[in-house]
DNA sequence: ATGAAAGCGCTAACAG
DNA sequence: CTGTTAGCGCTTTCAT
């Protein structure tokens, strides 16, 4: 090794002083310092890993990072992970459980000390691997029944019912609603659940089931939009829509008032989700909060205290959801 | 190696199955293969990245995910290196070249096969790190002179230029700037050119300076509508206000119209970057789009060109810009 | 307080 | 077509 050689020292020395500089006298500690800075060494963490089995990285895998809520999530990883001095290795699975499963494939290569993911939706072998690999697991934006093995997130059938419930509570009774693809509801089992949260509140208040429009895209604002407009001129009847998510519920009010709708007093509108641009609109999407920073931040705690072998409380973290009341529909009274 | 023992072959035969499997009978390979699918067996990619001296791991650093500029670049990266099989090692620098000088020595250790950075604006130590490891680097999101390695961006100082040029042409000419902090840009050189841009084009067109009002946090929309609003009614005579990013243009649009002003009859706004709320506003926002997922799969794609051994014909790729009128301006003539 | 030996899992180079 | 040897850079263990 150069820096030893350059130092006079063995390897061995080199090492401490990198890793515990108190086991080792001043004046060396200083020599082999100077010599780590003149050729500017950078330890590889590739031998590391090798050999104490710790890699110091950690996995954190979102469907997307188009949707700010996932960027969000991703920023509370890094911010949290970083405090700890773990890397951030990330991997986009597109919301395919196919791809996420090759990507962790590929991910669990590397050794990460811990793997963050979204959702409960996993391929078989996936599990497989994960649970072969013996890795810490932390699962994302869902609270279900049984996890692979620790969870940060919400109850999504709660947030569909709780949102409904409130739609109800201001007074409106002809819901439509505007959904993602089924197709993507299979491969979303999130969005699934919001789905049949809303149709238990509105079956549990006895009002007629919602008529559902699905769209293309479930990202795109323009295109969400046109078709929540069409379909709105096409049910007249309806007082209120409501949106699968909050880009869509955007979507919908700007393409309803560029056609002259006048919302919340012809139609109401509300969504789930809350990136920034639903409070931006005019007027503001009530929607369903989430905490998609918090969410990343409690994910990596939780997974660096079992890292470093602290205690925890609970595998189950709930981190809950708001509903936040804007201009797209009247207020409960 | 557990694989090979299973499989009654050697630790070699088993890397051949997995990385040249043509060189391997197919009886064997099959035997091989079966013992790796039953016993889960992932490939220690940090003893590969020992021996081959090559990782397959790209970092990536942004000043954050909370501007989805950033994050659509992130994306564009991960979606461009996963198509070569690499996976993405991602820092967040928080603007502060320190942070991403410490950043860079820890994901170095890692020995990534290439590096992406955001800007040019890096600590001197952070050059020669860089240097000391020869890792190919590729700067993004500016064109300098002057570049590490390679680079992918637009002219910053033209992209203010124009957005003022433009104002111009619209007929304002008592122009306020609402930028980000003079601590800001001293960390953030690109906001630096491009308020030289605007100064720029408004000295070359013989006008009045603009009026300069500083916000605190650059990303925070409803702080920087209040204080822009409260600039534009402290100097009643100015007809247009120039933002130095889109989150102060479209918070200035919502702020100004809550309380009560026309735009852009009143006052005109534009702004300087181009995410989805810039068109959702009502009005909408005229700004310089930039294209953040582009310049990311761009970068990722030069890099990856360098790392295959691929002839490289432009160091330097300008992906230019684009000026969006929306309704905060009147059109030009 | 420092060093020497060994081995983590993999593959390049060379047998056979 | 398959196996053997050696070594990538580091740290654990044991000696000094």
């Amino acid at each position: 090794m150069a820096v030893a050689k350059h130092a006079g020292v063995s390897a061995m020395t080199v090492s401490r002083v990198i890793n515990q500089p108190g086991k080792v006298a001043e004046a060396t500690r200083k020599k082999v310092q100077a010599a780590v800075d003149i050729l500017g060494y950078v330890p590889n963490l590739a031998a590391n890993t090798l050999r104490r089995e710790r890699s110091g990285v950690i996995v954190a895998m979102v469907p997307t990072l188009e949707n700010s809520v996932f960027s969000d999530t991703v920023q509370g990883i890094s911010n949290a992970s970083e405090l700890e001095g773990c890397q951030l290795l990330l991997g986009c699975s597109s919301y395919s459980p196919e791809r996420e499963e090759k990507l962790i494939r590929a991910l669990l290569g590397h050794r990460p000390d811990g793997i963050i993911l979204t959702g409960t939706l996993h391929t078989a072998e996936t599990r497989k691997l994960l649970e072969t690999a013996s890795v810490p697991v932390v699962e994302m934006w869902d609270i279900a029944a049984d996890h692979i093995d620790m969870a940060v997130g919400f109850d999504n059938h709660g947030a569909g019912y709780e949102i409904t419930e409130h739609m109800i509570a201001c007074g409106y009774k002809a819901f439509g609603y505007i959904a993602t693809s089924p197709e993507h509801e299979a491969h979303e089992n999130r969005a699934t659940k919001r789905s049949n949260g809303i149709y238990a509140a509105i079956a549990k208040a006895n009002i007629t089931p919602p008529v559902r429009q699905n769209v293309r895209d479930p990202l795109d604002i323009a295109g969400s939009g046109k078709i929540a407009a069409d379909f709105v001129t096409q049910n007249p009847d309806l007082d209120a829509i409501i949106c699968a998510n909050e880009i869509i519920g955007v979507g919908a009010i700007a393409e309803l008032r560029n056609r002259g709708w006048q919302v919340p007093e012809q139609i109401a509108v509300c969504g789930i989700g809350d990136a920034n641009i639903a409070a931006l609109v005019t007027p503001g999407l009530t929607t369903v909060q989430f905490h998609g920073q918090e969410i990343g931040k409690r994910a990596a705690e939780l997974l660096l205290k079992r890292l470093n072998g602290q205690p925890i409380a609970d595998k189950k973290l709930n981190v809950g959801f708001k509903i936040v009341c804007r201009g797209s529909t009247t207020k409960a009274n």
